[in-house]
DNA sequence: CAAGCAACGTA
DNA sequence: CGTACGTTGCTTGA
């Protein structure tokens, strides 16, 4: 049913963005929810044949040879629609040594011994044999979509026997599918009619002298392939199964996995009809999977009879690992909007602690006499819990550090734990923890994380918004019963997440020490996250004159680039005003009423992209290409001001949130707004960086960053003796790589050279080919070639690491820093060459990458320790993944230097030195030059 | 109206 | 047919 769906639909419609081929997959599934839609069954189960060699190939090496080979596009198919089956709970059986259809054949054998119906869903007609009153065979006719019931009677009028002499008729005719030939000059017809005169195939062969003629002959000279054919096509009904009848119930569904695996198939209509399908089977919703008990708990209030609550908890339990959940009253409660404001950090509401055995709410917020109004609490348990969160001894999971902190931090005053409130003792963070265990998944709430790790769910209520009506209801009541009630219900969320919390930590901490990154865990990501929140809060001003003059700027130089546009096309276009921003406007100006030629293809059509325009600005000069290319220029640079406009801060301000948790390789990432992607490279980008300036307070902005510490990386894994060397003697590395792959001396290495070899030198560690590195550099091929071969050449090292990376990843599975970062590329094992390669290179970068990574963070932590210690009021601002931006205010910028210098520069022993640039100015472009 | 796509900024 | 990201506006399709 597979091959019949792969060749039923086009294969070319059907692909992921990786060019894993679906048609197949696809098919199958659609066809098999057409199936139980229409058939109704009670129970379905799937057979499919193995590669290894069956009792029938055995007994006949011919069998099914000359077969076509599989074709490329097939391949992994299977597996995918294995996993369906798995996601969708269905069993799918194979047996070592037999075929799918024997498989078929027994349950449909086991079935008719219970007296179930059966529907046989096959390619092959050899299943016809097992149509009895209560077995009948859907046989497709045309693709997957017709799929018509064969019964007795179809049998009879189509080939003219019953079904259970079908297999003597095909041993008469034979089966060219399966290379079995049968009698010269005997069809269907002939074979139809002996059949009836004398019963079996058997009984035919007996009275073979009986027939005259050319036929009877025909069979005479072919008994032994008739008898060879009827052995091979009689499919087994006895065999010894490893899934019972009854586990092949009709199921509910694995929503996530099937979320999971559509997601990366990219199904998304066949995705719901699954759903309603078996929904419509089964009957309404899957029902709710046991929810797992949460410890009882007692609510403290804020006042002094919670306060002996508190201590007595803690007296016995503080010791020993804690669940800690605060309950922010954050962005959730906000007007809809995507993008928090600075400032708008959720205010602690209340703090579930969770023991082994026994946990406890601390209501930080409501409770009669305390008002919501934000007042300060009095005395009670605030210095108590305080206390507690304080206490480095007292050991804690909790989740999003960075989250809680902030929040605390930044509210402190208004939840009654004092002004500077400490969460120390922290032992785990288990949004870090999961991502060190897998650092590349999408999502890492804690609704998911639970999902995945503990297989159990975050929310109690099978349906979460009854929860929400029952508050609802409760409104009508007096004040006091709904604030009562609102706690309770806060209450029981806060524990149940501080006991997942809990339990999340005790699954991951084995997993962290197995694989050697407790280190990574408790040394660097968590004592980060705290940096980062200072980080955060700190923010970096602007200078909103400049900047909205910049704005102001950059859209006059939008219009005027698109009236010249416009003007450029008003006699091609009609008069028509093209939106310069719509890829698909442009190109069909371009590629259809100016006729220009076709560029590189996207899956929409053709590429308006830079590197496409400027080739049709060479070849056809049109004024146009330039105005757009200035439009797209200006419009980019408009937009980075206008989002940056938008985000400052009343502080004056801007507070980017880093995400430590959302690139594969260790890297941090920066949002609302990406403060890690403001221009630099051209003049005009270069002066958004000038509106970035030191603040109130201070006297200057401190940048320093490595210099070419991926370059520096690369020579200490790779252990490169000439490298190494390079970097040891300060060379200028490009110059002096250049040297030696043209032959030269490194004064005459020209600026030509220089940046050729640059480019190879950073591309190598990307997995850069010898075609993109020729299509980077505009030359040919064979010259690129000859560039990395002289590379390579030279710096033997590198590309014996290169390639041992990628071979020891495949047998790892995983790639790692010298920190013990670990990447899992199981794509690199894929038959899927483009998933193949993408994973390879992948491998070549994540060490490299992944490592820069660990060496900045540590400088980071090293760096915030060496000024609390001088007593500095220097702070750290930015970070740009191998550059820090610190604010310094008046008489420290030597200390601070020297505490850059030294910090980053020491961060990792290496085999080569960490050269790092420090700069100062009022701005951070100043400050960079 | 959300999701996908193309485009483009950084290291 | 070099890696890693985040944001934007337009288009598409549910």
């Amino acid at each position: 049913m597979a091959f019949r769906a792969f060749y039923a639909l086009p294969v070319d419609n059907f692909a992921t963005d990786t060019g894993q081929h679906t048609n197949a997959v696809y098919g199958f599934t659609t066809m098999l929810l057409t199936m139980i839609r229409q058939q109704k069954p009670t129970h379905v189960v799937v057979a499919f044949d193995l590669d290894t060699p069956t009792f029938r190939s055995e007994e006949y090496t011919e069998y099914k040879a000359g077969r076509s080979k599989t074709p490329e596009e097939f391949h992994g198919q299977i597996n995918l629609i294995i996993k369906v089956m798995e996601a969708m709970n269905i069993p799918t059986v194979s047996v070592d040594g037999y075929e799918a259809d024997d498989i078929v054949a027994t349950f449909a054998a086991l079935a008719e011994q219970s007296g179930w119906d059966t529907r046989v869903v096959s390619g092959d007609r050899d299943a016809f044999q097992l149509i009895t009153d209560r077995t009948l065979v859907l046989y497709p006719k045309k693709g997957v979509s017709d799929i018509p019931p064969m019964d007795a009677a179809a049998i009879e009028e189509k080939y003219g026997v019953r079904p259970e002499r079908y297999p003597d008729l095909a041993a008469l005719v034979g089966e060219t599918a399966d290379n079995l030939p049968g009698v010269p000059g005997v069809g269907p017809k002939t074979a139809a009619k002996w059949i009836n005169l004398y019963g079996t195939v058997e009984e035919v062969l007996a009275h073979a002298e009986e027939i005259k003629g050319k036929a009877g002959q025909s069979l005479r000279d072919h008994a032994e392939d008739v008898r060879r054919n009827r052995r091979l096509n009689h499919l087994l009904r006895d065999m010894e199964l490893p899934v019972s009848l009854e586990a092949t119930e009709l199921r509910h569904p694995d929503h996530e996995q099937v979320e999971e695996l559509f997601d990366a198939l990219q199904f998304n209509t066949v995705r719901q009809r699954l759903f309603d399908t078996l929904a419509e089977r089964l009957g309404g919703e899957p029902e709710a999977a046991p929810v797992e008990a949460t410890p009882e708990f007692t609510v403290l209030t804020a006042d002094a009879d919670g306060a002996t609550g508190l201590q007595d908890f803690l007296a016995q339990h503080a010791v020993n690992l804690m669940g800690v959940h605060v309950v922010l009253d954050g962005p959730a409660i906000l007007p809809k909007r995507k993008i928090p404001a600075p400032g708008d950090y959720g205010v602690a509401l209340g703090a579930a602690l969770v023991a082994e055995d026994a946990a406890v709410y601390v209501d930080l917020a409501g409770g009669p006499g305390q008002g919501s109004e934000g007042t300060q609490h009095d005395a009670g348990p605030g210095p108590i819990l305080a206390a507690y969160l304080a206490e480095a001894g007292h050991p804690k999971a909790v989740y999003d550090l960075k989250a809680v902190a902030k929040s605390l931090k930044a509210t402190g005053h208004r939840t009654g734990l004092g002004q500077d409130v400490a969460l120390a003792g922290v032992v785990d963070d288990v949004l870090l923890s999961a991502y060190l265990i897998q650092p590349d998944r999408r999502g890492y709430g804690l609704d998911a994380l639970v999902q995945t790790h503990l297989q159990s769910t975050l929310e109690m209520e099978a349906d979460p918004t009854q929860a929400g009506d029952q508050l609802e209801l409760d409104l009508e009541d007096p004040g006091s019963a709904f604030e009562e009630a609102l706690v309770q219900a806060r209450a029981a969320a806060g524990v149940r997440a501080a006991w997942m919390v809990r339990r999340l930590s005790e699954q991951f901490q084995p997993e962290l020490i197995s694989r050697g990154a407790q280190q990574l865990l408790v040394d660097l990501e968590v004592p980060l996250a705290s940096v980062m929140v200072d980080m955060e809060l700190a923010g970096i001003a602007v200078d909103r004159p400049v900047l909205d003059g910049l704005f102001d700027d950059f859209t006059e130089r939008m219009e005027a680039a698109q009236e010249s546009a416009w003007a450029s096309v008003a006699e091609a276009n009609g008069g028509e005003k093209v939106n310069l921003g719509s890829p698909k406007q442009l190109q069909t100006l371009l590629f259809e009423k100016l006729d220009m030629p076709k560029t590189r293809k996207t899956k929409t059509g053709y590429s308006t992209d830079v590197e496409s325009l400027t080739d049709l600005l060479n070849q056809t000069q049109h004024p146009f290409l330039e105005n757009l290319m200035l439009h797209r220029d200006a419009t980019k640079l408009r937009q980075t001001v206008e989002g940056l406009r938008d985000t400052v801060a009343a502080d004056g301000r801007i507070h980017t949130t880093y995400s430590q948790t959302a690139a594969a390789t260790g890297r941090l990432s920066s949002l609302h707004p990406n403060l890690q992607n403001i221009p630099v490279r051209t003049e005009a980008g270069r002066r958004i960086r000038d509106v970035f300036v030191v603040g109130a307070g201070y006297s200057t902005l401190l940048t320093a960053d490595y210099s070419q510490i991926e370059m520096r990386i690369m020579a200490h894994l790779s252990e490169d003796e000439a490298l190494i060397q390079a970097f040891r003697d300060g060379e200028d590395l490009h110059r002096f790589v250049g040297a030696q792959v043209f032959g030269v001396a490194p004064e005459d290495v020209s600026s030509e050279m220089r940046a050729k070899v640059k480019a190879m030198s950073y591309g190598l560690a990307y997995g850069l080919s010898s075609f993109g590195l020729s299509k980077q550099l505009q030359i040919p091929v064979d010259e690129a070639r000859g560039l990395m071969k002289g590379y390579f050449d030279r710096f033997g090292a590198v590309r014996d690491y290169l390639k041992e990376v990628v071979a020891q990843a495949r047998k790892d599975g995983y790639t790692a820093t010298i920190k013990g970062r670990r990447r899992y590329l199981p794509d690199l094992n894929s038959d899927n060459r483009q998933l193949r390669d993408m994973a390879e290179r992948a491998a070549l970068n994540a060490p490299i990458q992944g490592s820069a990574a660990d060496i900045i963070k540590q400088a980071m932590l090293d760096v915030q320790l060496a000024l609390d210690e001088q007593g500095l009021g220097t702070r750290m601002l930015l970070q740009v993944h191998d550059e820090l931006i610190l604010e310094v205010p008046d008489g420290e910028l030597e200390a601070a230097t020297a505490v850059l210098q030294d910090k980053m520069g020491h961060a990792a022993e290496l085999s080569v030195p960490l050269d790092v640039n420090v700069g100062a100015g009022r701005s951070w472009h100043d400050a960079a030059h």
